[in-house]
DNA sequence: AGTGTATCCTGCAGGC
DNA sequence: TGCCTGCAGGATACAC
């Protein structure tokens, strides 16, 4: 569910709750989370204080004191909870995965629903190895027009998959796709390397405009994502395309139509986004 | 290199 | 009410 919005959303809410708290040490609950040995993680976080909360990708970044990084990806329905932390009052999570219990009042709680997320304590250099297999952050100032236009021409995958590739760019995730596609009135189907200079500008700008927008509205909540303090994201009713099969297009009135590959659907407007591959 | 498919897991909505 | 299918903001491994 979440994607580079959400996480931005979620770290924000967290890093004044947690920032300068120790961890005593964590409780596992469900161990298939976890991507290296229980004993190895539990170890790794013991004792240790936040020293600064981070996104990079979908990614919620703890760091720790000692060169540690605690490494969440949040999956289709993780969510990071500071439960009993002074001045916060989340609902109580459902679907406890990993507790994190702190010296003093709180705790935080890893809840995913499904379990497609994972946490793993990293040390400095294997967490900076990882971080060079993502791609350039779609919001800073070195991913430019240019730049995506001469990835873009690398490839022939279509350009949703390659959107949601996160070797190629980071954070853009199924929702984002599709609207940034319908601003930029590019078919998700259309091989990468087919769009020219002016449609690579277009969604350059258009997946700009959408991140910073959602990132704005605290994220898009759907069904399952909550923000820190257990609220919903309000981008939900600015979403112009995904999830509007069979209603009319916004701009155009023709009928939004669906479209699954790669095992997943991307929603478009046949007039607004035409061609395909 | 890229695609289609399956897998991990739980819950919900809709059809009968 | 129960039972079925299909669907869901993700990431990976596999065969072709």
């Amino acid at each position: 569910m979440p994607e580079l919005p959400e996480a931005e959303t979620l770290v924000r809410g967290l890093r004044p709750a947690l920032v300068g708290r120790r961890i005593r040490h964590a409780r596992i609950h469900h161990a298939d989370v976890l991507r290296q040995p229980p004993s190895r993680f539990r170890d790794a976080v013991r004792g240790r204080t936040v020293l600064a909360l981070e996104r990079r990708a979908k990614n919620v970044l703890v760091r720790l004191s000692g060169d540690r990084v605690l490494a969440v990806n949040l999956g289709m329905t993780g969510w990071l909870a500071p439960v009993g932390v002074p001045g916060r009052d989340p609902p109580r999570p459902t679907h406890a995965a990993v507790t994190f219990v702190l010296e003093g009042p709180g705790s935080l709680v890893f809840d995913d629903m499904r379990r497609f997320g994972s946490v793993e304590c990293l040390d400095g250099p294997t967490w900076r190895e990882r971080d060079r297999r993502f791609g350039p952050e779609p919001l800073e100032a070195g991913f430019t027009a240019r730049h995506l236009h001469e990835a873009l021409g690398r490839s022939r995958s279509p350009v949703r998959s390659w959107l949601l590739d996160q070797r190629r760019i980071a954070g853009v995730g199924n929702i984002y796709a599709a609207e940034a596609l319908f601003r930029a009135r590019v078919h998700p189907a259309r091989p990468a390397r087919t769009l020219d200079h002016g449609e690579a500008r277009a969604l350059h700008r258009a997946v700009r405009s959408v991140l910073r927008e959602a990132v704005r509205a605290g994220g898009t909540t759907i069904r399952d994502y909550r923000n820190a303090d257990g609220g919903e994201g309000l981008f939900a009713r600015s979403l112009r395309i995904y999830g509007r099969e069979g209603e009319p297009c916004v701009r155009c009135k023709e009928t939004v139509q669906r479209l699954v590959f790669a095992g997943r659907s991307a929603f478009f407007c046949p007039r607004c986004q035409p061609g395909g591959p």
